[in-house]
DNA sequence: AGGTAATTCGAACGTTCGTTCGAATCTCAG
DNA sequence: CTGAGATTCGAACGAACGTTCGAATTACCT
């Protein structure tokens, strides 16, 4: 009963071919999809269960099968997301050493995800809030790593030109200027995600860099 | 029946004082507080007419005598807050003249209006997308307004300093920089609006203006 | 003090909510 | 083909939802 993880359901002697994703997480990883788009266009609170139902092509109770709670979909959705973000922004960041190169790679990674996921990006911003407890937790901590990784790259700009700027305001705007995407991008208008993060990455590191240096 | 507006009140033959307030419009404005304040810990979908109910101190029923419905509720919350921020920039940019002063006091009048009442500047943002038809077009008027403003402030700045930059690009941004300050502002580490209001204005505008400028 | 309109309320309406449960169906190794 | 576990479903649960209505109460003018 319930909903068995990977883990469980493999050791359960039902071992299959190898590498290949089984039937269980292809299903709810479908299931996931489809109740982002729903979540994303109604909201977590303004979706019900019924609407997730429907978009997925699945009954009712056939959904409790792979989730105990509305509340734990919501989790899954944006721990995926959000840990998918972190591990592709530490990815590309290996790369590079120039500072200033690395906020800018921070810039893009964030715009191109964002751009690419619109819909489960913003049910990650705006249903920021909703989570209790456990979940919450959980969340809070990628959501930390993810901030100290960019406080980690403007402390490093800070120090390598000499800059003196507030660090947690650069910080925070940034994501704002960032974050702010999903309430007015339109694809036919504002098009892809590299101009845009060249020129908000003009104006934000322009911004942070063309202030009085330390004495 | 219903919710009688001000003036059809006053013209039947119920004329006071004269400029007080009546009654009604006092006792409407306590139940738009109080919804604000549970709007914004709930949001609008969380938040029930049960729960407004409770924070206002009125009846379920009694609440009905002041607005038709809880999405009315919630746009004569949005529709207050937006026209006043609107009508106080007005007011203030009537005295400057240097463009970039007048993008300074832009921000420093919306930080301030969104720190002095962070509850219904939240519920203005986060729930930008919930009003439907009629609701929604009358507040995307005044949204427009405001966002009109800002670019023709940047495009003077453009004008007057023989800059070049990517003028929506810049607006948006900015819009993101001051509206996200509802997902982390706190008001005993990040204090008074004005700082906040240099340091963003500082990284925006140096960011814009150390650009290359036109030919 | 009396009377009329403004205001408030208890109780209920029909609907939809998230979740549960036991039975039906499907999948696949033996 | 068979049996056992994995998966799906129809039906229902009690609770909570937004809204309505007629009666009760209050406030104010004459």
């Amino acid at each position: 009963m319930g909903s068995p993880s990977t883990a469980t359901r493999i050791s359960e002697r039902h071992r299959r071919a190898a590498a290949a994703t089984g039937r269980y997480d292809r299903r709810l990883a479908e299931i996931l999809d489809h109740a982002t788009e729903v979540f994303c266009e109604k909201g977590y609170e303004g979706a019900s269960m019924r609407d997730l139902s429907r978009a997925s092509g699945m009954s009712l109770a056939g959904l409790y099968y792979y989730f105990e709670s509305k509340e734990r979909l919501l989790f899954l959705i944006q721990k995926h997301t959000f840990s998918t973000i972190v591990q592709r922004l530490k990815a590309r960041l290996e790369d590079v050493a120039d500072p200033e190169q690395k906020v800018r790679i921070f810039i893009l990674n964030h715009l191109e995800y964002f751009l690419a996921n619109r819909q489960a990006m913003k049910v990650l911003t705006h249903e920021a809030e909703v989570l209790k407890n456990g979940f919450a937790t959980e969340l809070a901590a990628i959501k930390r790593e993810y901030y100290r990784i960019c406080v980690k790259l403007l402390d490093e700009l800070k120090e390598k030109r000499g800059l003196e700027f507030p660090t947690r305001i650069a910080v925070l705007s940034l994501f704002g200027m960032m974050n702010w995407i999903y309430t007015w991008h339109n694809p036919r208008v504002d098009g892809d995600p590299e101009p845009l993060a060249r020129e908000m990455g003009d104006i934000f590191l322009r911004g942070v860099m063309s202030g009085k240096a330390r004495r």
